[in-house]
DNA sequence: GTCCGATATAGGGAAAACCGATAATTCTAT
DNA sequence: ATAGAATTATCGGTTTTCCCTATATCGGAC
């Protein structure tokens, strides 16, 4: 038995297909069958039935799969532990962010992070919230730059900080006449929102109490999959809608057709945390990589630590 | 990385000492410094501080070693599990039986399978052929009892015993008076069959010469979903129906309404046959489970192998 | 029947792991 | 001081393992 056995059989368990395996495998198919025949006839079982036109697993291989599946993940801390004795900054750092946050932070921290810490590469990944952390629970990325609360229990979060709201609304807008804008007028509003599944839209209808999603009726055809949409609809006057402060940074010397403006109540804003899995070994990482971020943000939001 | 790089570290940790933890793994003291040092490189630390004259695991080399005890220790339960697997009978059989005959076989064979074969557990289902040959294909059984031929082309199929079928009617059906049941008389008879799909009714069907069930029209409300209910049919005078052997045996004596009478004709049977994937790795199992059941039928039906 | 997709087999070549011999270092005994 | 013992590292050659390409084989689809 060996380690690259059970990579093997795991991948052929994954895939139920020996050339698909061993390409995932980087080797070859016969390679890959040989071996895990090999692998078969020392323990004496038969851990895949095969026709030549399936793959299946037995109920043992099913067993001793998952305990492969154990012994890979045991080796790979290994690794870790050793890189992260090396330099924890060293190696990629997969961060995962939401997709109304990371076009406007990456830019900001990406330069500052190269210089600070030219030797930590940064994968960055944007999907929505629950994504994220589906992500994170299976190791595909190491932490999670999200809006919360968010029930994320099996997680650790750190609180980065917290971004203001700003209502944006076109030029022509009734709006443009108020000086200031009330809590009132915001609850008497309709807003345009993004599209299912985008914490955004949550927080927005929080921050002007607004009723549950399937009550707005007309406005539901305007779901935005994206703020850059959003903003569009909003710049050709279909309505108006509250922007992260990041992202107005961006935008409000751009568009002439698009007014924004500060909203004046205290619980305006969404917070900003990183989650990362309790048992990620390279804390020291994720910690310089939070410097950065803070040290790198504008006035406009509040830092938390 | 490798298992046997694991094994010599921890054989190293566990001796301080190069050349006895060589011994320990029977290779010679050069092979297992060698192989640690590529390691060492490898993973780019430390794993021991040698001195000419002592071997000093580091801190880090205590941590890894920790995790390649698990390692080693899950890599000895696949093992095991293989081992005590090796017995091609040990392990869960399942198998799926048509309707009409599980309730009547299985109760001649569990007990003198737990005797002769006690470290087999076997799984047991009912369903209609159809359903049967449908979970084969989906690895949800392992064989199938059924009534052939049928198309199960990509199956192997081992026949096992011809089981004739008697005539069951009332007490007081005009058969009663008739000495020998013919085939004409057969012919000319409109039967009790059970519902949609279940096997005995084609079977019976084609005894008896029947027409296809659709012109059979009024009977057609009359079709059972069970042989134990169309049996009570039948005691309540409703007509009488075919009976497969092993389930006459279980109702001969018990039930003054209804009289069994053996059929003349040599076709009168059906063929009960175990079908099973041709991949199917436990063949000796199947064999053996085959013998219990040849071993424990009634002389009444015909062993085909 | 022929083609297509999938796994198994065969043969040869490259990489690795292994061994024995020996060097190098350090401690100990004289 | 020096020889000897103990221990790990290095070197050259051999064996084993692993891998790849090409091809056979099998089952299903058309």
């Amino acid at each position: 038995m060996n380690l690259r056995d059970l990579k093997y059989i795991v991948a052929v368990a994954d895939s139920s297909h020996f050339g698909h395996a061993a390409e995932r495998c980087y080797v070859s198919q016969p390679t890959l069958s040989g071996q895990i025949k090999k692998l078969e006839d020392e323990l004496g079982i038969t851990l895949f039935e095969r026709t030549k036109r399936s793959v299946a697993i037995t109920p043992i291989g099913e067993t001793i799969v998952a305990h492969a599946r154990e012994i890979l993940e045991q080796a790979e801390t290994i690794k870790q532990l050793a890189q992260s004795h090396q330099d924890p900054l060293i190696g990629p750092l997969r961060i995962g962010a939401i997709m109304t946050l990371s076009p406007y932070l990456m830019p900001l921290i990406l330069k500052p992070l190269r210089d600070r810490l030219p030797q930590m590469q940064l994968v960055i990944s944007e999907e929505m919230t629950e994504t994220l952390l589906e992500r994170l629970r299976k190791h595909e990325i190491d932490a999670a730059l999200i809006a919360t609360p968010v029930d994320a229990g099996e997680f650790s979060t750190i609180p980065l900080f917290d971004e203001p709201f700003w209502l944006a609304h076109p030029r022509n807008h009734p709006f443009q006449e108020k000086k200031n804008i009330t809590q009132k007028d915001l609850d008497n509003t309709k807003l345009l929102l993004l599209s299912e599944g985008h914490c955004l839209a949550d927080q927005a209808m929080e921050v002007c109490h607004m009723k549950a999603r399937a009550e707005q009726g007309d406005m539901a055809d305007l779901h935005a999959a994206s703020l850059e949409t959003l903003l569009q609809l909003v710049g050709v006057g279909f309505g108006c809608t509250l922007v992260p402060d990041l992202a107005v940074q961006g935008i409000r010397m751009n568009d002439k057709d698009i007014v924004t403006r500060r909203l004046q109540q205290k619980d305006a804003y969404r917070r900003v945390s990183l989650a990362f899995r309790r048992s990620f070994p390279r804390r020291q990482a994720l910690d310089a990589f939070i410097e950065v971020v803070l040290d790198n943000l504008p006035d406009t939001v509040i830092r938390l630590s």
